[in-house]
DNA sequence: GTGGTCTAGACCACA
DNA sequence: GTGGTCTAGACCACG
């Protein structure tokens, strides 16, 4: 697994959405083991306080839930991955659009700006 | 003016862009006098520190200048304004992109989401 | 008289200073008028405000003098206006020399530098 | 670290200052962590508003930068520091040099003045 | 623990 | 009146 976090932003929540994925794309399925805490901290360059914070925040939501002494396991529900993820895709665009907005673009020049953009 | 704030971000940078936006738009001509830190503070509801960094900030990409005792001015040359402008733009809109790949999107994907949720 | 202030520092000094100078270079000897505030105003685009200002602090220091309702005067001891300039001399070199050495640089650095940027 | 501040001049630069000096003299290297914005206020009693506005001009410059809830380190490119004192070295000469030319001072006489009082 | 942002209020020199 | 600088103290998210 390859671990490739900007270091700009920060890192526990760009974990989080990357384990999301795994879970969403089925690359990690329902009572799956997780990596420990520790392996995904030096695949990632973090600290394991990092990570830890990651996994419980994900146990909160209910996409992944632990074993006392054993490790974490994908819940067995796997939608709440999905539903996470889109949930996450929905709040960052609105509030991305709500920013361009207030920078005097219409929905057409974001749009254009976009498309212009993503060829970068 | 209207200063409409959105709380749950950093308060000063929307002050700077803001004051860009009637700059770039020619409501605020290259020469004229900008509302002093004080009124600008009260106006936006900030404290007249946050309003002078603001100021500050826009001063160091010479889009303003101050005079002491007298107040802040639009910089003679008024383009670096629609610059600074359009350089915001770009950058927010890259990470947003960014964001939404490291996210597992294509871009017709997020295009889709754009429109979809512009209605919202 | 041609009233080139540097609009980046502090007007009302400036003007006290060059009228030192005129002062100390004999171009104004004791006893002689002033020009008016009004006109020195107009001469160098500052308000009368700072104008009468600068007056008001080449008078406590004993550089001129004001006759009511007729302007202001050279003090008699037209001397003075020397010393308040190399006091002014020495106390501006004398910072300027801390400010060199915090900045770690040697008597023999701060001497090459002077030579050096005097050329551009 | 000693903290020599002189109160009569603006802290805020004096600090961004010193520490480009430590910088560029080799004593923080590339990578190198710098003391915590609190650690610095308190050293150089100063409230950790002034370092953090210190540290953030700083970043400006690309000198350092900041890593989340980390701390701030010293720019992969250290020879910044550096470029920035050689600039703010000359700007102040050519400030001063300005200032005594304007006092009436040729450059025989300003190289006397420097060292006559660099003896004081 | 760290940086990041903001509030509240003060003081100064300048115009 | 204006900008410029600083203090004091608070709250937040991040590591």
């Amino acid at each position: 697994m390859t671990w490739i976090l900007d270091k700009k932003r920060p890192l526990c929540p760009q974990i989080s959405e990357q384990l999301c994925i795994l879970i969403a794309s089925g690359q990690l399925k329902a009572g799956d083991r997780l990596m420990s805490v520790r392996d995904v901290a030096v695949a990632a360059s973090v600290t394991p306080n990092t990570v830890q914070k990651s996994f419980e925040q994900l146990e909160q939501t209910g996409v992944i839930y632990s074993k006392r002494g054993s490790g974490w396991y994908v819940s067995e529900n796997s939608e709440i991955a999905k539903t996470v993820l889109s949930g996450l895709i929905r709040e960052k665009t609105k509030a991305y659009l709500d920013d361009m907005r207030s920078l005097g673009l219409s929905i057409e020049q974001i749009l254009t700006n976009i498309k212009e953009y993503s060829y970068e």
